[in-house]
DNA sequence: ATTCAATGGTTGAAACGTCAACAACCTGTC
DNA sequence: GACAGGTTGTTGACGTTTCAACCATTGAAT
């Protein structure tokens, strides 16, 4: 920003705006997380099983994942080795590209998500989805699509 | 959850508000972590910080601190004892309660977030507040505050 | 005064995330 | 076909976060 200009600070409505949004996902991930745990799983496993769940083939390459997640690249590595060592996911080279992996779901990793799901999507509904009116939910789609949309490109 | 009660799934409405919004605040919070570390902060120390800068005697209880924060008091010890090392903050005996502690910023720690805040919050305007309506603001803030105050106790 | 549950905070170990460096492969161009 | 530059993914080091165990102090009840 120009040195030039004075700073124009937050708002209270501005600041309290983004400081409540930032406490709502931080305390629901941590409670999402709590509940997960019951069932053996952490919140980012649930995410991956989920994502792979969500597609045709069941696989995915570790940067789509990362893309789809926000997770750098580096993270998901780690995360995939980490659930690998524990059962739940698989890496196999790709068939078309000899640089990347496949990761897919084992047996295991699809029944713990099947085993946790319930629970987990009912959390969900119970502190957030069933709260909101679908006006309120459109209107947080809508802004969370504004924001990423003008991210910068990095 | 009942046994008896089938799941209801999320809609895709839902899904999409629920994903869109965490994975917007991931990547906003990764900016604006990435835009501190050139003023030699993290996003955490400039959290504490601010929320340091924010009382009046410019001091905070841990435990408040954690409260304010959504960070559990393990948590915040171990981090501000980084930002002890680092010489941003500082620890001194609470005076009315024996077993606390106050902690407040040292001059170094007011200096670096005094340096560091135009930047930051012309990041968030820029990224954040200023793309949005004050009626989306209002909803922001409107559903994180029912959803905040529907969070179990714990 | 003594006990006892609750609170405030710290600690160490383990899981997690980021960063920079790297190796392997792909793609286009000459 | 060889080179340049970009992409894919891994690794190790290091900082961060969680979890459980723990100690000291407080406040309330007896």
């Amino acid at each position: 920003m120009a040195r030039t200009t004075r700073t124009r600070w937050l708002t209270d409505a501005e600041r309290s705006a983004w400081r409540n949004l930032s406490l709502m996902n931080l305390q629901l991930v941590a409670l999402l997380g709590r509940e997960l745990a019951e069932d053996g799983l952490s919140y980012q496993d649930y995410l991956v099983l989920a994502e792979l769940g969500d597609r045709p083939d069941g696989t995915a390459r570790v940067t789509e994942l990362g893309r789809r997640l926000g997770w750098e690249t580096s993270r998901v590595s780690h995360h995939i080795s980490r659930m690998e060592t524990r059962g739940l996911v698989r890496r196999t080279k790709c068939p078309t590209d000899q640089r990347g992996w496949l990761v897919e779901a084992t047996d295991d990793g699809r029944a713990a998500i099947e085993a946790a799901a319930p629970a987990h999507v009912a959390t969900v509904r119970k502190h957030f989805v069933d709260l909101l009116t679908p006006e309120q939910l459109r209107v947080l789609d809508e802004v969370a699509t504004t924001v990423l949309d003008n991210l910068p490109p990095a």
